[in-house]
DNA sequence: GTAGGGGTAGGT
DNA sequence: ACCTACCCCTAC
């Protein structure tokens, strides 16, 4: 039954989008021991967790707290600390303190509070302890911050740079990295070394190797790099590729060379359709059963406060016709979104045909672009409200009007970067 | 992506 | 007529 726990664990874990399951509560429902299989499960689970607040749009010390015990467990599994970690995580203890730089002066408000309580109390223990997230770019944060108490001017400057920016892509990138050196889920392996015994057993009964193999290629053309397939994890059938390999730190690998044996010694261009039959038909129950459980996420999903992945997904969105994306109404009811195409329509979502886990929303900056270049939009004067989060966001990020806007899609859901822009040079004349 | 100039529509 | 928001263009 433990087995059967743990798989079912790393795949709730790996799955992309699923605010239902906290990974933390359920490795301590369970209760796993210290095994290397555990071991990788909590890592899966704490990445997770910094995946889901990413989702949320928060970065906190909660997320600190994520990165050391992210540390922490490498230790144990005595794999090196990569560089996108350090970084992932100075960046993000920055974005922990500039938040509260809101006010003009270093002595208002709570910087002092933030400074004292992250850089002196929590990064002086790490120190003491020797950890490897103590890099040398931390350190000149460190010294950076100390001044902008003293110094108005280093104040303004790093008040006024978008941290946040930075630290999202570099947890982005720490994440893309660790899935990728997590690897295969246990259930993939296993399909495979299963897959692999059939097919063997599908050679000696038949004698003839090159009818399986034509028919088994037919169905995985798209996957050409065959020494690769082994790669795919759960997280890809959700859309959530991982990079292909380059430049990856590869050392926590070591611990799988005993499952890619099998496939190095008969490698295939279609070894990953046992894993990828099972995690389908993993993929349809869950969404059978989450289906029925609550009909209404798709709903909400679909909110722009709630849209998912866009303050995680840093990554360029494909270019849009200058003024000529969908008009507004059309795109609520159908998102604009490269991922969509020649997925199943909503309607089929609960459904067995053709299902599909929730689609990343990627974060149109310009909803408002026009279709018709001759309509004109309604004019509609701008609220106090938008007023405040324009004079806000100015203050948070500069002129920076995409990452205003980005930062509150509710506020300006019917505004522009240009509305803002405009707004703005009428503000200050 | 943003700035800035300048034009235009629509409301008062 | 005036104001404001929206739009277009160009330059960087």
């Amino acid at each position: 039954m433990e087995v059967i726990d743990k798989w079912v664990a790393e795949f709730i874990i790996r799955r992309q989008q699923n605010p239902r399951v906290s990974p933390s509560n359920l490795l301590s429902a369970l209760r796993f021991g210290d095994s290397p299989d555990c071991l990788k499960l909590k890592i899966s689970s704490v990445l997770r967790d910094i995946s889901n607040s990413l989702i949320r749009g928060t970065i906190d010390e909660g997320t600190l707290d994520l990165l050391e015990m992210l540390e922490k467990l490498h230790l144990q599994e005595h794999s090196v600390l990569m560089e996108s970690h350090k970084s992932a995580y100075c960046w993000t203890a920055v974005e922990c303190t500039v938040r509260f730089m809101w006010p003009l002066s270093s002595s208002d408000g709570f910087f002092t509070d933030a400074l004292e309580r992250i850089w002196t109390k929590r990064i002086e223990v790490l120190k003491e302890s020797g950890s490897g997230l103590v890099s040398n770019e931390l350190l000149k944060w460190e010294a950076d911050l100390k001044i902008a108490l003293e110094d108005s001017e280093m104040y303004q400057r790093i008040r006024e740079s978008n941290i946040r920016y930075t630290a999202i892509s570099l947890l982005n990138q720490l994440l893309k990295e660790q899935w990728e050196i997590l690897g295969s889920s246990a259930l993939e392996l296993v399909s495979q070394r299963t897959f692999l015994k059939r097919k063997a057993q599908n050679v000696d009964n038949r004698g003839d190797p090159n009818h399986v193999d034509e028919s088994m290629r037919r169905g995985t053309s798209e996957e050409e790099d065959g020494n690769e397939n082994n790669r795919e994890n759960a997280n890809d059938v959700e859309g959530v590729r991982c990079l292909e390999g380059d430049g990856i730190d590869k050392v926590n690998a070591a611990d799988e060379e005993e499952t890619m044996s099998a496939q190095e010694e008969e490698p295939e261009p279609s070894l990953d359709k046992g894993d990828k039959t099972v995690a389908r038909e993993l993929k349809e129950f869950l969404l059978e059963i989450q289906g029925h459980i609550d009909s209404s996420t798709r709903k909400e999903e679909q909110e722009p406060n709630n849209g998912i992945d866009y303050s995680v997904d840093v990554t360029p969105q494909p270019a849009r016709g200058n003024r000529t994306g969908t008009s507004r109404q059309v795109r609520n009811e159908t998102p604009d979104s490269a991922n969509e195409k020649g997925s199943g329509s909503q309607g089929t979502w609960s459904g067995r045909v053709g299902p599909r886990l929730p689609t990343p929303v990627p974060l149109n900056v310009s909803p408002l672009k026009k279709e018709n270049s001759n309509a004109r939009r309604p004019k509609k004067f701008w609220t106090p409200e938008e007023v405040e989060g324009l004079r806000e966001g100015v203050k948070e990020y500069g002129r920076s009007w995409k990452d205003i806007k980005n930062a509150n899609p509710t506020v300006f859901a019917e505004r522009t970067e240009v509305d803002l822009k405009d707004k703005w040079r009428n503000l200050v004349r």
